[in-house]
DNA sequence: CATAAATACGACTCTAATGGTCTTATATCG
DNA sequence: CGATATAAGACCATTAGAGTCGTATTTATG
């Protein structure tokens, strides 16, 4: 399957709805939750993770919430994968998790050639933006 | 994640390996399974399928086996993952599934701007063909 | 005709990943 | 203090993926 997680698409979602209203807003969990009909807690740890790295920030206590820190432009669906799947979306296991990932690793014909397939993916998800999905 | 799965990477070692040889030129399962160390009975569940729908040609009984029978050029990447995975690679499930498969459809705001991202996908499997793999 | 070699096909198991839930801790505003 | 919110991790259920097995069928060949 070539398919965006649900927490990805979650994140998206997210993303996207601080990137339509003003910059600076603040955002919660649980509003968010309710807008998009998502499972709260699947979205919070979702967020939490964009915040982690810098893409939100968080506020806690009372009146918190998250707020979109980065501009929609440097926010690329390749990047957002990777800060919610650990890892950049890649079209073979052995390119992630090298060599001894693969049984066939070395008899494998094909490894070669999908790295044009990958190259294009890069371009392709690096290139399109939240900024893109507004 | 955006990953092939063990089934198409299997079909698409097998049709390059006959695209590589001659024309016409007779391979079995086995023997196949045996060159790329890849599970025969997958394998030869996977070239079934190619089979049935009219990529290669199949012929049972002693000396049997299978022949390509398609044009390499013909074969792209979207055509053989539809073909084993039974449908083309979709980015979101509601494209394959339809708008009951997932639970926020409704409320979904990226659904439409993925659109685009599913449309250069669409480009990119299509015009990548086994002769691009040899 | 008997046998061996090969495809055809479906049932089955096992495992890992995904999606989702729950609990507890911590921070902060008023 | 108490309400509200994030932080973090354990936990569970379902599903999809990979692989295996068993049996039937086809067919070349001695
Ligand atoms: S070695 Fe070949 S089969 Fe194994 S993961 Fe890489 S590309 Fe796929
Ligand atoms: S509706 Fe939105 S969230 Fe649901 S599958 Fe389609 S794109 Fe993904």
């Amino acid at each position: 399957m070539i398919q965006l997680s649900k927490k990805v698409e979650y994140g998206l979602i997210a993303l996207r709805h601080m990137a339509i209203h003003q910059q600076g807003q603040i955002f919660t969990a649980k509003e968010l939750a309710n807008i998009y009909d998502v499972p709260y807690e699947l979205l919070a740890k979702v967020l939490q993770k964009l915040a982690r790295t810098g893409t939100i920030s968080s506020i806690q206590g009372v009146r918190g919430g998250y707020m979109l820190i980065k501009k929609p432009s440097e926010l690329s669906i390749s990047r957002i994968i990777r800060i919610i799947e650990g890892e950049k979306p890649m079209i073979a296991e052995c390119y992630v998790d090298g060599p001894d990932s693969c049984s066939i690793f070395d008899n494998c014909s094909i490894r070669r050639p999908l790295g044009k397939v990958q190259r294009n993916l890069n371009v392709l998800f690096d290139k399109m933006t939240i900024q893109e999905i507004v």
